[in-house]
RNA sequence: GGCCCCAUCGUCUAGAGGUCUAGGACUCCGGGUUCUCAGUCCGGCAACAGGGGUUCGAAUCCCCUUGGGGCUGCCA
């Protein structure tokens, strides 16, 4: 059987690092065995999904490269593939249940079910379905429908002892004791499904093999597991990946570090950089130059080197990633991008895609971004506002340049040299003013490069006296 | 409260009983290179949470404690 991994979001928010990883690591375990990937969208909470949300999410899949085989757009032998429109098929898996009597109706309303939690807390005892809708009779259930209540359906437990246990390709061994697990709801008495049982069904029938996602679901799986028994079918094998925490150590909320991928990208980092960065949390491995590349990453991914423990979301490495992402690219792929970027900007444009092609492996130093390296590149585009004090030697040099007809870089060294060893000045002495009157900047490629690219004219003209 | 998961430098991690005076990467610090900054190269600081076992021998196995996290929802 050719192996099948789903991302399945529930679209109430942008996609963000923790969904992200998710996502690239239910990718590559698909294409590592030229399997297929399926995004399917969990839209089961009407409050809170929305369809703006599923548009952002697929974008930002897209963007980081995770291309889905199968989902909402691209079709697939298992649509639909939003969970809203698959409320007939889980009704009629909820019949079956019915039928073999797995489920009962559940009469208590939220504010029943609430108090009763309450109750049991301050009593200190584990906050459970107390399972009193499990033995109705019919003549109680009828009583009950008479005075309007629309019953959910909860899922029998069943009532004995022993463990749960299945294997986890990272935690290995899992178990939870029946008596842990309390009747949950399967169908809302709307009739949208929970979760729980929503993704039993579309697992199991959109032929889903390995079901890869945060750990916070690993007592979920025992619940989808009673399932998977009750309805004779062959559970996937799961993987629980670890979740990523704050730099606070704890779980990632808006609040808290919660990084959205698009806000990644708007801050101009490329994909390849947040990929690798994601891939490298849990995911222990050697070498690193086939990280930026998506297949090479999934021909050595492996479930089972995956840690157990949880990482934290450091910014510091993700830049690190960031500016090694932008070493590696293609210098004219660069040049364009920042020629469309100042042209988008609407900031004038001297320079050619060709001429900035050549000026960048000087000007790359460590940025994280293409935000940063077009911040970095600003006197291309700016004439700098200088404070500084106008150096006595500024109009002599104005002078000697005005001269000089063959402008490169060479012959643009040697008259700078020569003029500052005629002053008696230290090399810093000179060029770093030099350079500030030039660029604004105090750091960049070198000097004599900068004023052959920007051209005589429009050195002489910053060269102010 | 109950149950479960996790625990190596500040961070990501290697380590599957002796090869560990614990290795690598990021950050940081020092030095070389450079007109400056950055980069780059070289070097350095820095960890097995604590306590008990098991064993000839434990970062590695077991137990307890501590710490962090998750679940316990008509959220996913």
């Amino acid at each position: 059987m050719s192996v099948r991994t789903r991302f399945a979001p529930s679209p109430t928010g942008n996609l963000h690092i923790g969904g992200a990883r998710t996502a690239l690591f239910n990718w590559l375990w698909a294409k590592k065995w030229n399997g297929k990937f399926v995004l399917r969208i969990e839209d089961t909470d009407r409050d809170r999904s929305s369809p703006e949300f599923e548009e952002s999410i697929k974008r930002d899949l897209k963007w980081l490269g995770l291309e889905w085989d199968e989902g909402p757009d691209v079709g697939g032998a298992h649509l639909p593939y939003r969970q809203s429109e698959r409320l007939s098929l889980y009704l009629e898996i909820l019949k079956k249940l019915k039928e073999t009597d797995y489920v009962y109706p559940c009469y208590c309303t939220p504010e029943e079910l609430e108090a009763e939690r309450k109750e049991q807390l301050s009593r200190g005892m584990p906050p459970r379905y107390s399972g009193k809708c499990r033995n109705l009779t019919e003549e109680d259930r009828k009583i009950l429908e008479r005075e309007g209540r629309v019953p959910s359906w909860r899922f029998k437990v069943p009532q004995r002892d022993g463990r749960i246990e299945f294997h986890d390709e990272v935690h290995g061994t899992y178990a939870l004791s029946y008596s842990e697990v309390g009747d949950f709801i399967v169908m809302r008495s709307d009739g949208i499904p929970t979760y729980l049982f929503a993704a039993v069904v579309d697992d199991h029938f959109m032929e889903i093999t390995h079901v890869i996602r945060g750990d916070e679901h690993l007592p979920n799986t025992t619940r989808q597991l009673l399932l998977f028994k009750a309805l004779s079918w062959q559970p996937p094998s799961f993987a629980h990946i670890p979740m990523i925490l704050s730099r606070e150590g704890r779980k990632l909320s808006k609040r808290e570090g919660a990084e959205s991928i698009d806000d990644l990208r708007q801050r101009g980092y490329l994909p390849e950089a947040v990929r690798a960065y994601l891939a490298t949390l849990s995911w222990a491995v050697e070498g690193e130059d086939f990280l930026f590349d998506l297949n090479e990453m999934a021909k050595r991914f492996e479930l089972s080197s995956i840690s157990r423990s949880s990482p934290i979301h450091d910014e510091e490495r993700l830049r690190w990633w960031g500016s090694e992402a932008i070493k590696r690219k293609d210098l004219k792929w660069l040049a364009d991008v920042i020629v469309k970027m100042t042209s988008e900007g609407g900031l004038p444009v001297r320079i050619t895609t060709e001429e900035l092609a050549m000026l960048l492996p000087e000007a790359l130093s460590g940025q994280a971004t293409i935000v940063e390296l077009l911040e970095s590149l600003n006197w291309l585009f700016h004439r700098p506002q200088v404070h500084e004090a106008v150096p006595p030697w500024m109009r002599d040099l104005k002078a000697e340049l005005s001269k000089l007809d063959d402008w490169n870089k060479a012959k643009i060294e040697d008259k700078l040299r020569a003029f500052q060893k005629r002053l008696g000045l230290k090399a810093r002495e000179f060029f770093h003013p030099l350079r500030i009157f030039v660029t604004g900047r105090i750091s960049g490629p070198p000097l004599p490069l900068i004023m052959e690219v920007l051209g005589k004219e429009e050195i002489i003209s910053r060269l102010v006296d």
